[in-house]
DNA sequence: TTGTACGCGTTATCAG
DNA sequence: CTGATAACGCGTACAA
């Protein structure tokens, strides 16, 4: 019997819907015989409230959605685990939507929010430059978890992420403590407004504190539609890089995927990792310890991210507290990718 | 304006709420004039009518779920991407719900299909062996995506996979026509009614067409809780495995996460691959193309299993069709961690 | 072609 | 403590 309702254990249970009703949600004005006797009977029954009546009524559904830009970055897949779990165990429903590269994640925030009356949104990835009075129409709390944010955080606005920059530097004052004086590096698009800037920006300030110029002909920015944080870009940059015939000792790549595929073209190139350069990622994501050589990283708290972008996003429904914007610490990971110039 | 509703648009029209209901449903039976014009209004007014009170009217939501059991195996990553867009192009809510590998995913759908209306549900990962009669309970159609099934199928169900013990049995067969006769094998729990089982059964098969006795000693089964396709799984079932001291000359790890593991585990050891031992993965996965060295593997076509789990799906829910039952062809990609005995 | 009125299943209010 | 009843916003039969 699947078309059950409020109605049908109402009248099995020879009590009033508003009965049923308050047993199922722990209302305290109920007899407690009363209420688990209709308990026992639901189970029994094997209803299920309609959740689209329960949100219809309640104006408001027990739902946050997760927005990922890129969904096909594996950095994010963790993170998204991690998320779902912690919204189930505060028994909300989490949907997942993707948002295509091209696509304005506010505006599908803003049409998801009407539709589904949702509590609440968490974003990943992408930048996030948004004009002022559109943000302002998103009426329900969000966190921008690994995003960076320009402008100033809205009243319901909180966030989570690593300081990309100051990790950044650490990356590259690391490889500049080895003695390289070359470092090239794998970024983001030259107009990229997200965390490609940023780390690009870390490693720009570590150059300028070590009184090295900044050279752009070490800069590998991606540039095709279709690169992304992905090995093939990785591979495919750098064989790029290499074409140029410009020198350099070391190769910071501003993610592990990134780091990886450049392993790929430099050994094929017939470049030893980390003999002749020395390579280093971001991100700290498992692949780089198992794979060989062992990627120098900076290792971001995925976890730790997640949860506290769930406990921060919860608050603000719950407590109405003021946002909260967390930044953790990134830990460099020294693995064999990387040594001393020789 | 956040609690617009029908009326509000119909108001501002000057037209009834059917008419403009209409008007959004591409009813036949309206003025195309006054169709344009509410349109229009809707658009201008930015209104966005109440999933929950559609769904309500609807007595089913244009939502189907995505149910995973084991979302941090980065296999499933992709699918679920996949999945995700298929559904959006359709217009439909995609729920995502991880399972935990405890839990039974049946008893979650049964609740989901219950709770949310949903039309249908596609199932990843885990095995899935449920009693027909609770399986009769499932209402709406669903697939079974990359999901070794024993029973018959019933009517509503349909699925989609590689032929796990196939491929499995050509990767063995691979290894056995490079020379090599002692073939360790990284697989499931001893236990599992799942892929790892049809795997395993795979490299059973042709060992026996080969005259090769199958011994236990050279299989190494996942026994701890945490164990999974892994690269960390992989790295220890390995150690355990040469700790055991049977030697062999090459290693068939069932998934190419677990062949990473495994590759660090030899290199460790002292071990080259593929010149002390040939390491095999499965799945095909973009990491095997970058790892170093190249992971000989199966590769199974993500993106067409994604699409054709949404299609059969939607299929079933549209168009009633009878279910259908997919099995892609895996490549045998020839990469350098294997090679010939010595 | 259009508008009115009812009901979907639930929760909340209010009177018993 | 309990039960009747009014919303919630939408789709649709039915009447115009």
């Amino acid at each position: 019997m699947s078309g059950m309702t409020i109605k049908d254990i109402a009248r099995r249970c020879k009590v009033g819907v508003s009965t049923v009703s308050r047993a199922m949600n722990n209302h305290p004005d109920i007899n407690p015989e009363t209420k688990e006797m209709i308990l026992r009977e639901i189970k029994k029954a094997n209803y299920v409230p309609n959740n689209s009546a329960q949100n219809l009524k309640r104006a408001d559904a027990k739902a946050i959605a997760v927005l990922v830009k890129g969904i096909d970055n594996t950095f994010f897949s963790e993170l998204v685990s991690v998320l779902e779990k912690c919204a189930h165990e505060k028994k909300y429903t989490c949907i997942l939507q993707r948002v295509d590269e091209m696509e304005d994640e506010l505006d599908v925030a803003l049409q998801l929010v009407r539709e589904k009356k949702l509590r609440g949104i968490i974003f990943l990835g992408g930048s996030f430059s948004h004009p002022k009075e559109k943000l302002a129409e998103l009426s329900v709390p969000y966190v921008l978890s690994t995003i960076y944010v320009d402008a100033e955080k809205q009243g319901n606005c909180a966030s989570v992420a690593v300081d990309d920059e100051k990790e950044s530097c650490k990356m590259t004052e690391y490889l500049l403590d080895l003695g390289h004086r070359d470092i090239a590096i794998l970024t983001a698009r030259r107009e990229d407004e997200s965390i490609g800037k940023l780390r690009l920006l870390g490693y720009q300030q570590a150059l300028s504190r070590h009184g090295i110029p900044f050279d752009e002909s070490l800069v590998c920015y991606m540039d095709e539609k279709t690169d992304r944080y992905s090995f093939r870009s990785g591979y495919r940059l750098t064989r790029q890089l290499l074409e140029r015939g410009r020198k350099f000792t070391a190769l910071y790549a501003t993610s592990d995927t990134l780091a990886i595929g450049a392993c790929k073209a430099l050994t094929e190139a017939g470049i030893r990792v980390p003999e002749d350069c020395s390579v280093a990622g971001f991100d700290g994501m498992d692949i780089g310890e198992y794979y060989n050589p062992g990627i120098t990283t900076i290792r971001q708290p995925v976890e730790k991210i997640a949860e506290a972008s769930a406990r921060l996003l919860f608050d603000m429904i719950k407590k109405k507290n003021k946002p909260g914007h967390e930044i953790f610490e990134g830990e460099l990971l020294v693995r064999s990718s990387t040594g001393e110039k020789r």
